[in-house]
RNA sequence: GGAGAGGUGGCUGAGCGGUUGAAAGCAGCAUCCUGCUAAGAUGCUAGCCGGGUAAAACUGGCUCGAGGGUUCGAAUCCCUCCCUCUCCGCCA
């Protein structure tokens, strides 16, 4: 959500920003609503005027004018009813599409249709010369018996998998190794409910437009595709004190995703499911674009460190506006090298937002006498099973099995046998 | 699932039809005092939307979980919903 003052001023800017997202919203209709809204509040707060004026003459008039004034307070009364009538349905209209307003992209971001246009930054790693044609993750996994896709359909469905022994075992040496470098960087680290309310949903940005895409339980809550959901709703309606910013959470929990509308793609595999996990960086800071984009950088670095110290191919893109969310201003990808696909694979994603979340979310903090919405960030630092994609395929030997990374080796340290373990 | 209690400012918590945007306490800020490691005195301190101003001052309205209702007037009465807590049940 943006500043209504702010679309009012810059109408021009956000349909611009609207064009550039391929989002639609109907602008003027609000600022129309807009302008009634206010009229009628005038209109309301002046008659609210009188009767709160008659209302203390009342308190202390003598009985005969007393009469006289509640009488007057009557008509007054049934005038006001009527204006109230009208603000309500305005003011849910103007609510409605002030939730489609979308923030305002960086002047840095390309301009674009899909992730096809996003732009890339830099290649860093080293690409794997194998002297064997290299596998997919799909059969050195399934092959293996370390994922098992026929069972995962079996019991939970399309896209459903099971991970087993090494496999089960990388997983959690990634987890652990992620948290363990942000917590060495001062981060909170955090385990965060998946199943979350509606209201944290609105204010990230992912209801109502996003529905779609979250399964939702009998009881109308939500499973979330991402902790920042809950992260973010954690500091919903506080006011956080100046000195405690910025906030660091690295949050960890599983991740739900319908992928409705993405049957076709990547149907096979580990790339894209259902059921994921997720170390995730979430940053609260102070209000300034300086801050933000610090952090963006920073969130950007820390999970470069964390795949260059796995030493994975990777690069890094700008996303073009076409693929960028309602409420962000810039986002950039990491995608990871798979040689069985002899393609960048995206594995990571970091965005900022200003304060188009913590203004939904409200969430603020005090700064001498001034509120100020607080500024929030996000960024992956590892989604498994997909990282394991790039893992597995980088590290694979001519027998079909997989080292493991120098260091993950405090956590798992023998290597990632293939067959029946 | 059953039974009860309750949702008020940064926090604790009073108020239960008009003088209450809200007592008191805590926390915070300011000034003063004190010569000793902390205490005392006084004052100030909610948010949001408008008008106003160079910025203030000033000023109108709204907000006591949310939405309706009763009333000239509601934090206070009535209805619906949401949420929290306690006990019982169930349970990893």
């Amino acid at each position: 959500m943006l500043d209504i003052k702010f679309i009012r001023e810059n109408a021009d800017l956000i349909k611009e920003a609207a064009r550039k997202k391929r989002l639609k919203v109907d602008l003027d209709q609000l600022l129309k609503l807009d302008e009634a809204r206010l009229k009628l509040m005038k209109q309301i707060e002046d008659a609210r005027a009188k009767q709160n004026l008659a209302n203390s003459e009342i308190t202390k008039a003598d009985p005969t004018s007393r009469v006289s004034l509640i009488l007057q307070m009557t008509e007054l009364k049934s005038g006001l009813a009527k204006l109230e009538g009208e603000l309500k349905s305005v003011i849910t209209e103007w609510k409605k599409l002030m939730l489609e307003v979308p923030n305002v992209p960086d002047m840095s971001v390309p301009e674009g249709d899909s992730d096809a246009d996003n732009v890339e930054l830099k290649q860093a790693g080293e690409k794997p010369n194998f002297d064997f044609t290299p596998k997919s993750h799909l059969d050195l996994l399934g092959d293996s018996g370390l994922a098992d896709f026929a069972r995962g359909a079996k019991v939970s469905g399309f896209r459903g998998y099971f991970l087993t022994g090494g496999a089960m075992r990388l997983s959690f040496a990634l987890w652990q190794f992620a948290l363990d470098e942000l917590i060495a960087q001062g981060f909170t680290p955090m385990l965060v409910p998946a199943l979350v309310r509606p209201e944290p949903f609105l204010g990230t940005g992912y209801l109502p437009q996003g529905a779609e895409d979250l399964y939702k339980t009998q009881d109308g809550d939500y499973l979330s595709g991402t902790a920042e959901v809950a992260t973010m709703g954690y500091f919903m309606d506080e006011i956080l004190t100046p000195e405690s910013l910025p906030k660091k959470i690295v949050a960890f929990s599983p991740c739900f995703r319908r992928e409705a509308g993405s049957h076709g793609k990547d149907t096979k595999g580990l790339i894209l499911v259902h059921e994921f996990f997720k170390v995730e960086q979430v940053v609260i800071c102070q209000a300034s674009h300086e801050e933000s984009v610090k952090w963006h950088e920073k969130l950007l670095k820390n999970a470069e460190n964390f795949v260059q110290k796995l030493n994975l191919p990777y690069r890094v893109v700008t996303n073009c506006t076409g693929d960028l969310g309602l409420g962000q201003v810039k986002k950039y990808d990491i995608e990871v090298w798979s040689p069985g696909e002899n393609r960048y694979r995206e594995t990571h994603s970091i965005s900022y937002f200003h304060d188009f979340q913590t203004r939904r979310l409200n969430i603020r903090y005090k700064n001498g006498e001034k509120m100020n919405f607080a500024h929030s960030l996000n960024g992956t630092l590892v989604a498994t099973p997909r990282l394991l994609v790039g893992i597995v395929e980088n590290y694979q030997n001519a027998d079909g099995s997989i080292r493991v990374p120098e260091v993950l080796k405090k956590y798992l340290n023998e290597d990632i046998a293939s067959g029946n373990n």
